[in-house]
DNA sequence: TTTTATAACATTTTT
DNA sequence: TGTTATAAAA
């Protein structure tokens, strides 16, 4: 067994920590000061000194997060820790109820609803209804963000929600009704939410002492990464599931995750919860040079809260951090692509930068310089691609088959066949439910004469699905796909692409001997979209899904008011302290080199265009800090220079006049028809005809 | 009455 | 880009 070298890679306290004796431990500290390669030699420390793998339950925050961990602790001992039990609080809850849900009632198949599950639900829910739509219910969207922030605080509608809101004319019965009708839904059908996992988990473990006896007695050793992201039903499943030895870590001045329940006084609280905690803190930064600390710390110090530390580097040096003011969108997502070239000559290669933004599609025009300019990236964040209709669909026809009773499954895949839509398809559905088994379901299928033809595919395809009951998640969903790709060209736009998609579902499944641990992954872990075999790629990332990692170059783009902070958190303070810990966490990725970056050009913001500001958190920075570029910036004249002339013309018809040749990624080659009005223009495209675009959404161009 | 085609519109963050 | 409100068609 290789032996590790704690005293040359740990500074005194991070050894501290990592020799911890038993009992909890806090170890709260900033950005970038080693809490997690920290928690990877505790692992390393607690598996050489005998300690069996699977009794250590290491949580983090993705599944991604916690491989990575282990896979430096295999590094290290030079050994496999398979064993470890690693993974996100939501998939340790789905395992658990998958083995003991029965006792409170949850019977298997137990089927995990993804967001947009949820929200269809919802939406039937509150049609069924059938109340004229006033204004006194959110759709279905605010409802479950609602329904969500309550839930994760263990609130009930009346105790979490401001008086405000009901003056707004929302009406606490309706509210209470349709959330009614959602539990029993799910509860009556095995489905359960995100929000589910963690509060059905939480009733097990209260109700059910025996499992909790026999859980905490298993996992000798808790750990928990990212703990100022724990929510208060989080903070109760930790309890439950230590006898003490119990670690955690994290930072309160790194909390983002509000919207989900989050707090960083959970951290805070954490040594009243077990007394006896030691605390230890870190402040050493061995990440980022210390000019990005400094702007990092004041930025930080501006905010209304008072948070535990201020960091410190151990790297002296640095250029300071740069924020450049641009005309225009366009000429942001010049700069970026430009400068990041320059970096790439210089030897730095793309996987060491990343760009960062506040909301997934803030990206989109700048994914257009850089596919133009042929720079390999890869984007985190934003819409996940096991969302898109077509994967959901194609899963719909394994989750059937899978559970015949699960209801929506059932009737998305009725609802693609031509001539069938909402109303008959749930009447359909409606039968299939009763009937007991296969024989009686198919036969219920040819039942319909005026879908025959139709129907009888579909049943057939089953047909095949249930005589082969062994067959792996693979071989059924090739089954599935023989049947789906005749569908396919017919239902969406870019078949090509979408096959891909599903394509790399097919080869995910490889992995997966059961159906249910497939679906249940596929909803509670993020699958990359297949991409080529690019090896060296730059990163695409919102500040969210870049929580915990670092890289060589950073930039931040759209530093407005309105994006970033976003135009939402603007009416609650506690939203816009959190949009400011959001800043800095994006601040404190950077180890060399940090620009921030924002477009002066006109936003479409509240009824009216308005010119953008530059985000207030760093408004106020003192030159000394945050070096500033206006447009005039000499080694970039030329870029903006040019870009600046293309935007000119847009005053006028943004050079889109009648018959000029245009580009669009998705629809191709066209010809304008109609000139923009309003922003809006009319192109016909070679291959998908007439379609009206509007220019600030569609990435057309001048071809 | 139900389905499909079309136009309009809005886009935070994640398990 | 994907959803949703509205109109046309089956
Ligand atoms: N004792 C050390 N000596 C040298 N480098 C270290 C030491 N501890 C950590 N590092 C390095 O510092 C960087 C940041 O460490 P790490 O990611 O563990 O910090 P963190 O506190 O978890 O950060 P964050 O709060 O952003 O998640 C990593 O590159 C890590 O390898």
């Amino acid at each position: 067994m290789g032996e590790i070298d704690y005293q040359n890679n740990l500074n005194r306290a991070q050894q501290e920590a990592v020799f911890s004796p038993d009992g909890p431990t806090l170890i709260i500290a900033g950005a970038g000061s080693g809490k997690t390669r920290t928690l990877v030699y505790r692992v390393a420390w607690l598996v050489e000194n005998g300690i069996p793998p699977e009794r250590i339950l290491l949580l983090t925050f993705t599944r991604k997060a916690s491989q990575e961990m282990l896979r430096r602790v295999e590094q290290m001992l030079n050994r496999s820790c398979q064993g470890v039990a690693g993974g996100t609080f939501h998939s340790l809850a789905y395992k658990i109820l998958r083995i003991y849900g029965a006792t409170i009632g949850l019977n298997r198949p137990l089927t995990v609803l993804d967001r947009k599950d949820s929200e269809e639900l919802v939406g039937k829910i509150i049609k069924a209804k059938k109340w004229d739509k006033e204004k006194d219910l959110p759709d279905k969207k605010e409802f479950l963000e609602l329904l969500s922030r309550l839930v994760n605080r263990g609130q009930t509608f009346e105790e979490g929600l401001a008086k405000s809101f009901f003056e707004n004319g929302v009406s606490l019965s309706k509210l209470k009704e349709v959330n009614q009708d959602y539990e029993a839904f799910k509860r009556q059908h095995g489905l359960l939410d995100y929000d589910d996992l963690l509060s059905q988990c939480l009733h097990l473990f209260r109700q059910e002492t025996g499992v909790v006896r026999k859980l905490s007695a298993f996992y000798q050793y808790v750990l928990v990464d990212e703990y100022q992201d724990t929510n208060l039903l989080q903070a109760e499943m930790v309890r439950y599931l230590t006898q003490g030895n119990i670690m955690v870590v994290g930072d309160d001045s790194q909390s983002i995750y509000g919207f989900r329940g989050a707090h960083f006084k959970n951290i805070l609280n954490f040594p009243h919860q077990f007394p006896g905690t030691r605390v230890i803190k870190l402040e050493e930064n061995f990440r980022s040079s210390q000019p990005i600390l400094n702007l990092a710390n004041r930025m930080i110090s501006y905010s209304k809260e008072r948070y535990s530390k201020c960091l410190f580097s151990r790297f002296k040096e640095g250029e300071p951090p740069c924020c450049v003011e641009l005309p225009y969108e366009e000429s942001q997502s010049q700069f970026v692509t430009r400068q990041l070239q320059e970096f790439h000559n210089q030897g730095i290669p793309w996987q060491e930068m990343v760009v960062l933004f506040r909301a997934g599609h803030h990206s989109f025009n700048l994914e257009i310089f850089l596919q133009k300019e042929g720079i390999p990236f890869k984007k985190y964040g934003g819409r996940r691609f096991v969302e898109g209709a077509h994967i959901k669909d194609f899963l719909s026809y394994l989750k059937v088959a899978h559970n015949p009773m699960d209801v929506l499954a059932w009737e998305r895949i009725l609802k693609l066949l031509e001539g069938l839509g909402p109303k008959r398809a749930q009447e359909i559905v409606g039968q299939m439910t009763i009937c007991p088994d296969w024989v009686s379901r198919l036969k219920c299928l040819s039942r319909y004469p005026r879908l025959k033809s139709q129907l009888k595919g579909l049943s057939s395809l089953f047909q095949n699905l249930v005589d082969q009951p062994d067959s792996s998640p693979t071989q059924a969903l090739e089954t599935i796909w023989e049947y789906y790709q005749n569908l396919l060209p017919g239902l969406y736009e870019e078949p090509q692409r979408r096959q891909k998609e599903i394509e790399e579902i097919i080869r995910v499944s490889y992995n997966y001997t059961e159906t249910e641990t497939l679906l249940g992954d596929l909803s509670l872990e993020v699958y990359e979209e297949p991409d080529g075999q690019e090896k060296d790629q730059l990163t695409l990332s919102t500040v969210h899904s870049a929580k915990g990692l670092e890289w060589k170059v950073v930039f931040i783009i759209w530093l407005t008011e309105g994006r970033f902070p976003s135009s939402q958190s603007m009416l609650d303070p506690e939203e816009m302290e959190e949009e400011r810990r959001l800043l800095y966490v994006a601040i404190t990725r950077a180890k060399e080199r940090l620009f921030l970056t924002y477009p002066q050009s006109l936003s479409y913001r509240g009824g009216g265009w308005q010119k953008n500001d530059l985000c207030h958190f760093i408004a106020d920075i003192p030159e000394d800090l945050l070096v500033r570029q206006g447009r005039s910036v000499p080694n970039h004249s030329p870029l903006i220079h040019s870009s600046y002339v293309s935007e000119i013309s847009k005053e006028d018809d943004d050079g889109f006049s009648k018959g000029t040749k245009v580009f669009h990624p998705l629809f191709g080659n066209g010809v304008i028809q109609e000139p923009p009005q309003e922003r809006k223009v009319r192109v016909l495209f070679k291959r998908y005809g007439s379609k009206v675009l509007h220019l600030d959404y569609a990435r057309l161009e001048l071809g």
